[in-house]
DNA sequence: TGTACATCAGTGAACGCGCGTTCACTGATGTAC
DNA sequence: TGTACATCAGTGAACGCGCGTTCACTGATGTAC
């Protein structure tokens, strides 16, 4: 068969989405590229049609989860005011239902300590998707806070670091209530106070 | 050969250790037995001798690497008052130091997106170890701190939270001024400003 | 208009490799007689 | 005191399995003539 100009691109961004979600769900070493091409409805062989090695897939898949979470968090804040906005990111993000779906959660929360022990390449993807996240949440600050890139960076450190705590609490009503507490110390930290 | 009453005991220690290590630095998916078996002088058909299965050695391993930070985290904060305790636990905890080492580092830093992943025996031995080390900073914040569980918690998240996050930076010095930076906000959280 | 050919995304068998696990075996030493 | 045997931590070959990767092949359709 021969394919339209536009399928090849599209079954890419197919393999594409189900390794994003695959990668945040089970890690880059707990994923088969043969698992992701089923996920996308094809064989393992026809890979290679479109990524070199797995290990570029992973970057892809690094750079596009980075991409989803950011399209969602734009879209949970869209037209607010930064400070609204900031607000609104906590609630979105230190969540049980975020604790509960790391594949379709942030990468930070659900990748930081796999991420430290791969490839160089994969390891950049990662850190680009790091500082996009650190910068939009400093672009959310007041310009007058001193340090905003640094503020930013605790906030990212202490809002993922909660929910990756969250999961490692069984019980469900508890992690609820570690992350509801979280959430009114970040927006008090942010000098936000509801 | 025949072997001393404790033998045994020491081999399993040396198995037991390396793999405290190997776990940390590579994860529970990451580490072979017969790396860890090598790591201890040892082959890896002996391995069975010790332990049933490999998941029975990452649960050992995991209660095995909390005993240890617990340890070193008692040893450097020594005899101190609970407030010089806190603010030594942190300037031991978010350092470059610990950056560079996760394979001896605490596991929450180091394994928090890998454990999730686990089965539940491997699950129950990071929660226990979790709820240790909330605990242990808890016992040192005053006791007229209102929910001083809570707020132990949050400062495990930020702390862990923000080594994790560092190792995502790939340069040393920028890490560097990241983890000062987060010492001194978290410090000032605590209510100990230096 | 009809026919032979080129294209190329996708298929599926096969590869080498490393893994966890099993198991027959080793060999130094304590014990029974 | 001397000898045959039992013990058992540790060895290393072998297993089945899943992985990433390769490759000869398929077959629908566009293109050349």
């Amino acid at each position: 068969m021969r394919y339209s100009d536009t399928h090849k691109q599209e079954t890419r961004d197919k393999v594409l989405k189900a390794a994003a979600k695959a990668v945040r769900a089970k890690g880059p070493d707990g994923v088969g590229v043969a698992e992701i091409m089923a996920e996308a409805g094809l064989t393992h062989g026809g890979f290679y049609a479109h990524f070199p090695n797995k290990e570029a897939l992973i970057v892809a898949a690094i750079d596009e989860a980075f991409g989803q979470s950011g399209r969602r968090f734009g879209r949970a804040t869209a037209g607010m005011a930064p400070a609204q906005a900031l607000a609104a990111f906590v609630d979105f993000y230190v969540t049980l239902e975020h604790r509960a779906h790391p594949e379709r959660g942030c990468p930070v929360a659900g990748l930081s300590s796999d991420l430290p022990r791969q490839g160089a390449p994969v390891r950049e993807a990662y850190e680009r998707g790091v500082r996009r996240m650190i910068e939009r949440i400093a672009g959310w600050l007041p310009e007058t806070t001193p340090d905003r890139d640094s503020l930013a960076a605790s906030l990212v450190a202490e809002m993922s670091g909660t929910v990756a705590l969250s999961r490692a609490i069984s019980d469900e009503a508890e992690a609820g209530r570690l992350l509801a507490e979280a959430r009114d110390r970040i927006k008090h930290r942010m000098g936000i106070v509801q």
